[in-house]
DNA sequence: AGCCATATTGACAGCGCTGTCATGATTTGC
DNA sequence: GCAAATCATGACAGCGCTGTCAATATGGCT
């Protein structure tokens, strides 16, 4: 059953060489340009290429020759501008040296992830860059065993399979503790979405705990919604975490800033007051959050530079460059008006 | 200079081959599973293939074989939370069937996506998917002579290449119009970002002004700002609008959601009265619009329909079933409450 | 027993390209 | 003017896999 469509007649390396009157060989390196080529058989094979209009094969170069330049990229959504970001960073810098992102959705499933990373492989990457659900054994053991550079994203508190670029999410937790308690907040709670699949957001939020822990305090309640993190959800959570706890006073630490942005929708519509009644905290630095009546407090995490920097790491590696197996990015607090 | 890394010592299906104690080409049918093998065959190939830590190489596959099973997809940008959905959709769908997205970012820059066309067609993949930004000549002589399904996504407006999948971007901003109209509105004015380079966007704001026209109306004014849309530029963009227009039944049609929300947002923040002296109207349908205090008034378009919808197309035409040339998903108004 | 359909396997060539080594054509140096 | 170095090109094999066609084995049928 051949497939029904492209009578697969593209000009091949061979023609060209035929047309431009030198070997196949000659009319690589030409097309390639790694060694010399006399200036007049040069022009010739580019204009016979240009004349078939020739598209080179590079499933057949790489086959023949070594590395691919195609990057692997497994992300866990694509629904949180977060990774999108990210992605945006890495296909920008990728771009920049010719290689190409092959995508992998893992909509924060670790066995999922798991087959993702092993299709993606079948496609002989030159790397691996991944922002790992919760990466199961399978996962770590292949990609161990690639050989190839695989840099894990967004976070650095664990140890990495090779290199990991990200900052410490359990710091930013911390910091953002630390800030709430010394602007004098003493009522605290917490609002997420499901961090059960989610290890940086739920990270952070050990930070933040660990960090009121030290000043001898706790949650006053932890709210955690089932589903990805909205404007939406937050709005509906902080609705529901007020029936039970009274405002004045109260801070409330959000997974992250779309959560916190609909938790200032919620006040807005209800006219509480930011922040005396109720103080708000995000995470991410999103635009949307600073661009608020209140610029939102949060924590500036740099997700384009994090995928350009991992970008880097891949091709620093495939160029037999030292790098830092563990690269932080680190990150800003935004005091912003909302706690 | 072979490269530094991967002494490139994977197990090939040769090897496998031997020690199942069959040929390479029956290995090739077990792991395949296209054409029958005796169970016990079967099992030992497996068992092979297991032990050896196989993994296909599929540029080897492809290239003997025939169809790849890679995708191209070029998008405009990825900062805009309606090409993430739009990806996620395709991603989803592609997936399903054991394809993979490449990716290419083009930043609306037509010369920039007429080489990522390029650069991913050499990588032979099934077909391409691609959210033209203002294509050139070159690109669509490319598309067309690839002889690849190709689907162009987003707008039905302009006659494809090969396969449209969207919505009447002009019909949406004709709907927009009729319906503030009907409410009862008369000062109108536009508030875009970049939309030069944005034809669906302008292809928005033209019918929005076509519809007007219809009723013999007029813009009262038309504000372009430069860069990308975002909430930010939406907020400033109104206050500038503001200092040259008296509100009060004043509409806005912003040129989509991010811009229409920085408009609530500038509302809220000089405690404008929303819908009375302000009206907004967005376009997307962002969760976030919904989630304001005031539902945004807006319309929906189904981006991961969308997507999931042109990645169905690309594999029913590799699957040799006839598809419809223009597939209209249609979109929906959002009366909201800010307009 | 003899013949045929079916099931299972293999040999071979080739997909389009590039690494390696070898060859001929020039140039350079003394 | 001749050996050595340089430049430009080519022949060959092979990357890892699959399509095609052919071969063998097996069972069923008359």
């Amino acid at each position: 059953m051949p497939a029904a469509l492209p009578d697969d007649t593209r000009p091949t390396l061979a023609q060209v060489a035929r047309i431009a009157g030198v070997s196949e060989i000659t009319a690589s390196r030409a097309m390639r340009g790694t060694t010399l080529v006399a200036q007049d058989t040069l022009a010739r094979v580019q204009a016979a290429a240009q004349a078939l209009n020739y598209v080179p094969n590079r499933l057949a170069g790489t086959l023949a020759g070594g590395q691919s330049r195609q990057v692997a990229v497994v992300l866990p959504s694509l629904s949180n501008s977060v990774f999108a970001d990210v992605l945006k960073g890495l296909e920008t810098r990728l771009e920049q040296d010719g290689y190409h992102v092959i995508l992998g959705v893992s909509n924060y499933d670790p066995a999922h992830e798991e087959r993702l990373i092993t299709e993606l492989l079948t496609w002989r990457p030159a790397g691996l860059v991944l922002a790992p659900a919760e990466s199961t054994p399978g996962s770590r053991r292949m990609l161990a065993a690639s050989g190839l550079p695989v840099v894990e994203i967004m976070d650095i508190d664990r140890a990495p399979v090779d290199v990991a670029v990200g900052l410490s999410q359990r710091a930013a937790g911390q910091d953002m503790a630390r800030f709430l308690l010394q602007r004098g907040y003493r009522r605290m709670a917490y609002l997420g979405h499901d961090i059960s699949v989610d290890p940086r957001a739920r990270a952070r939020r050990d930070g933040f705990c660990a960090a009121l822990a030290e000043a001898g305090l706790t949650l006053e309640a932890m709210l955690l919604l089932p589903g990805p993190s909205s404007v939406g959800l937050g709005r509906k959570g902080t609705a529901q975490l007020l029936d039970r706890l009274s405002v004045g006073g109260l801070a409330v630490c959000y997974s992250n800033d779309d959560m916190a942005v609909g938790g200032m929708f919620h006040a807005m519509a209800q006219g509480l007051l930011v922040p005396a009644d109720l103080a708000l905290a995000g995470f991410n630095g999103l635009s949307i959050g600073q661009a608020l009546p209140q610029p939102l407090t949060t924590i500036e995490s740099r997700r384009v530079l994090i995928g350009e920097q991992a970008a880097s790491c891949v091709l620093n590696r495939l160029h037999g460059l030292a790098i830092d197996p563990v690269q932080n990015v680190g990150f800003r607090l935004i005091p912003g008006a909302t706690a």
